[in-house]
DNA sequence: GCGACAG
DNA sequence: ATCTTGTCGC
């Protein structure tokens, strides 16, 4: 099974959503939302201290923990080598993949065939495009997955650029915002 | 000091 | 991320 986090925001709140997938046939299995006030500004590399707490508690309405969650953030392609994606798999102490629409440091270098992305002399993640002439996708480790895994993973769970499980917890938690949305009106 | 800068 | 109409590409 795969999981896949995600955070919108409305007002002062932070809105997040966990959903858990089918490796296979990509169904969703389960799916929880949780919602808490927003704590932290958003300051470039400072980003899980202001999504984990969000996270961590739509995770926590889970049933079934999934073998491993795509995070809609940068994993150890960081400065300090510790993104949103490390962090929370450091905090869940369970596998995580880090997958950005954005790249936040790292040199894109063709090596091989793919794009690597390469900081101070290192591999920190691998810009993967799903489908020719589109954006890539910024893959990175997050925690107990090594990059290799974690891009032939991400392959598997693609049916357009982003990835399903990131893409499935992005439209729950933007379905969920608007609910909450008209009902404040 | 200047530019870059996940979500 | 959010605001916001039409428009482009698959
Ligand atoms: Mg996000």
């Amino acid at each position: 099974m795969v999981g896949g986090v995600d955070v919108a925001y409305l007002g002062g709140f932070g809105i997040a959503a966990a959903v858990v997938l089918d490796y296979s046939t990509l169904e969703i299995l389960e799916s929880a939302v949780a919602t808490c006030p927003v704590k932290v500004p958003y300051i470039p590399t400072l980003l899980s201290f202001r999504e984990l707490p969000p996270a961590l508690a739509a995770i926590r309405r889970l049933k079934v923990q999934p073998d491993v969650f795509f995070v809609d953030a940068q994993g150890w392609a960081h400065p300090y080598r510790c993104g949103f994606a490390c962090h929370l798999g450091l905090a869940l102490c369970k596998p995580t993949v880090g997958v950005a629409k954005s790249r936040l440091i790292g040199e894109p270098t063709e090596v091989d065939g793919r794009t690597l992305l390469l900081d101070k002399g290192e591999a920190i993640g691998e810009a993967v495009t799903i489908k020719e002439h589109s954006k890539p996708v910024y893959v990175s480790v997050g925690n107990m997955v090594s990059l290799e895994t974690a891009v032939e993973i991400v392959h598997q769970c693609s049916r357009s650029r982003v990835p399903e499980p990131t893409l499935q917890a992005h439209n729950l938690a933007a379905r969920t915002k608007s609910k909450l949305a008209e009902g404040h009106l």
